[in-house]
DNA sequence: CTGAATCCCCCACGATACTG
DNA sequence: CAGTATCGTGGGGGATTCAG
């Protein structure tokens, strides 16, 4: 079972709500998984798909994500390195609550608008 | 349609993912949403749920909710002053998310362990 | 290719005091 | 009761460099 980082969470019913959102929101991780939902992906991949993330800051996610249990990092010893990171069983229970994000954020947000027919949607200047 | 305060996200796939994070992680505001999700609340009585919170916080969070359009602001003019927090319609469409990230905490995480029988999950040590 | 280590800035956030 | 204003700080996270 995962850990908490940082703060004392009160114990008011909600704190479960809070406890969810620290393990899956340490800048990121809630795209990381989101993609190893589909596949296995090494470093690099990862890297391409999010170009915003730095180097540091991705090893850094997956690190986290490994150490809570939600993914699985696979070292092929090899020159040069592989390494693979992939979901844990433990990890996929994570998919109802990063599909519920997901499809949120499709609906109600213009980072969902890609998908759809409407441009002029596109009114929040956040593409560049 | 509420805006990123933060980071540029990039535009692969998992972004919305994202997008819904940056909106109601900003610190307790899951908590937050959570519990007026049940009832109306003055800004009081969401303090004395969220003992954690400082008043400077919990006053910026709600405000950032409100500019979001998530919870509307009814300010009762008297002496002494009432404001009550209340849900948006908009706002009612996060149910799902938040409900989620509940069921998930409360499954897998020690802060929802309160309502289960078995003590022998209680090893991490969150409770002081 | 994958990752660790170092430097450093910035601002999110807490503490505290004041107000209508 | 429900906020604002101000100040100080910790550490999150970017840029860069080194390494196997």
């Amino acid at each position: 079972m995962p850990r908490i980082r940082h703060k004392s969470l009160d114990c008011s019913p909600g704190c479960a709500v809070e406890a969810t959102l620290e393990l899956i929101d340490g800048k990121w991780k809630g795209v990381i998984l989101y993609h190893l939902f589909h596949s296995t992906m090494r470093f690099n991949a990862l890297r391409k798909i999010l170009p915003n993330v730095t180097q540091r800051m991705l090893t850094m996610q997956l690190r986290e994500l490994e150490e809570d249990g939600f993914i699985h990092r696979e070292i092929y010893p090899q020159i040069p390195p592989k390494v693979e990171y992939s979901l844990t069983d433990f990890g996929r229970t994570l998919e109802p609550v990063v599909m519920a994000l997901k499809r949120w954020g499709d609906e109600h947000t213009t980072f969902g608008a890609e998908k759809k027919k409407s441009p002029a949607l596109e009114t929040q200047g956040q593409h560049g």
